[in-house]
DNA sequence: TAAGTCATGTAAAAAGTTACATGATTCT
DNA sequence: AGAATCATGTAACTTTTTACATGACTTA
C-alpha cells in the first residue's frame, strides 16, 4: 500500500469521515500535506476495506444522497503505527518554479520578475493563513499542542513545517527579485501596487 | 508537453548531453530539482525530437557503446523561453515525513525520536554538500552568479533554494525532537553519538 | 570475481489527473 | 437562474516507478 493509504488512515485515526470529507481535508493542505482527488480516494477506501483496515456504515440523510462514513479498525491502527516509525523512502524533488528558475537566464527579465513577485505574493498569503491557524490552534488546544501523544501536537507540528516552508520560499523569492531588480530598470514598485 | 520536457530542455540549453548524462544530472538534485529515471528520459527525448525541439548526433566510441549526443534547437530554445514566464501550476504537496509526523501521536515515542533524528542527520549532510557547492560556485564563477542573464546565476539561485529548504527542514526536525525529548527519558545524546 | 560505470532501450505496473456521470439542496 | 455544496462513483489518460534486457570496460 502506498502513502495515500496511510494519509487516509491518518485522518480516520482522528475521526470517522466520508470519502467526500477526506477529499475536502486533503484539498486544505494543512492537516495532511498529501493531496489527492476524490477519484483516487474512493477506490483507495475500497482497497483499505478489503484489507480490513477500515469499515463503513451507510448513513441515510433527508434530501441528500446517502453517505458512507468510514472508520479505522484495530488492524488499521496497527498498520498505521507500524508505518510511522519506518524510515521514509527519499521522495523525488519536483518543483516547477525551481525548474523555471533554472532556465530563467534565457527569458525576458520583466517576465521573470513578475513570475517571482506573483509567486511570493501567493506564499505570503498562505503564510498569513497558516499563522492565523497557528494562533487559533494555540488558543483552542492549549497545552495539548506540546503533548506528543496528542493528535493536536501532530497537527501543530505539521503546521509549523508549513510555516517554515513558506518563510523559506518567501525569503528565496525576495532574493531572486532583488537580484533581478539590481540589473534592470525595474524596482519593487510593481509589488507594492498589486498588494 | 509536461515539466519533464522542460527539465530536459533546461539542461540541454547549457550543453549538449546524452540521455545517460541527463539521468545523471537529474539524480544529483542540484542543477535541476526535477528527478527522472532513464526509462522516462529516453522516450521523452524521442518525443522532443519528433517536435523538432532537440536533435542528436551519434558518436562512436572505442570499446564503449555508441552514444547519442542531444542538442537543443532554436525551436527548443523558443519553447523553453516561453514556458519560463508562464505562471506555474500549483503543484501538489506530497511529503512522506510530514505524513508520518501527522500520525506520530499513535506510535512509540522512541521510534519517532529515531525517525526524526535520522532525518535531521540526512538533511544536515545534504546542507553541508550544498554549502560546499556554493563556496565552489562563488569561487569558480565569481561575478557571474549575480548576473541574471548568466546560466550560472540560475544554477546559483536554485542552489540557494536548496540551502534554505534544508535549513528549514533541519530547524523543524530539531523542534520535533526537542518536543519529544521533553516528554520522555530520551535526550539528544543519541544524535551526538551517531554524528 | 564482483561491483561499478558507461550506454540505450522496452514493458508492466502503480500512482495521479482530468473528464464523464448523476442529482437534490441551498445560497447569491 | 446560476453557482456552490453535498455525495459517490467510473473511465480514459498521463506520469512515474520498477523490472527486464544487453554488453564491454574498469576498479577494488
Amino acid at each position: 500500500m502506498g502513502a495515500l493509504g496511510y494519509a487516509i488512515l491518518g485522518l480516520l485515526a482522528r475521526e470517522p469521515l466520508t470519502g467526500y470529507d477526506l477529499a475536502g481535508q486533503m484539498r486544505a493542505r494543512v492537516g495532511s500535506f498529501w493531496e489527492a482527488r476524490h477519484s483516487q480516494i474512493y477506490p483507495a477506501l475500497a482497497r483499505l476495506e478489503q484489507r480490513g483496515l477500515v469499515t463503513h456504515q451507510v448513513v441515510a440523510q433527508h434530501g441528500r444522497p446517502d453517505k458512507k462514513v468510514y472508520e479505522i479498525t484495530g488492524g488499521g491502527l496497527d498498520a498505521l503505527r507500524a508505518w510511522v516509525t519506518e524510515p521514509p523512502a527519499p521522495r523525488a524533488v519536483r518543483d516547477e518554479l525551481l525548474l523555471k528558475a533554472f532556465s530563467s537566464w534565457l527569458a525576458e527579465p520583466g517576465g521573470v520578475l513578475t513570475l517571482f513577485q506573483d509567486e511570493r505574493r501567493r506564499h505570503e498569503e498562505r503564510l498569513r493563513d497558516y499563522e492565523q491557524t497557528r494562533g487559533w490552534m494555540e488558543e483552542a488546544w492549549g497545552e495539548d499542542v506540546r503533548r506528543p501523544e496528542s493528535p493536536h501536537f501532530a497537527s501543530y507540528a505539521v503546521l509549523r513545517r508549513g510555516i517554515l516552508q513558506e518563510r523559506g520560499y518567501i525569503e528565496w523569492c525576495r532574493w531572486v527579485t532583488d537580484s533581478l531588480g539590481r540589473g534592470t530598470d525595474n524596482d519593487d514598485a510593481g509589488a507594492e501596487v498589486r498588494l
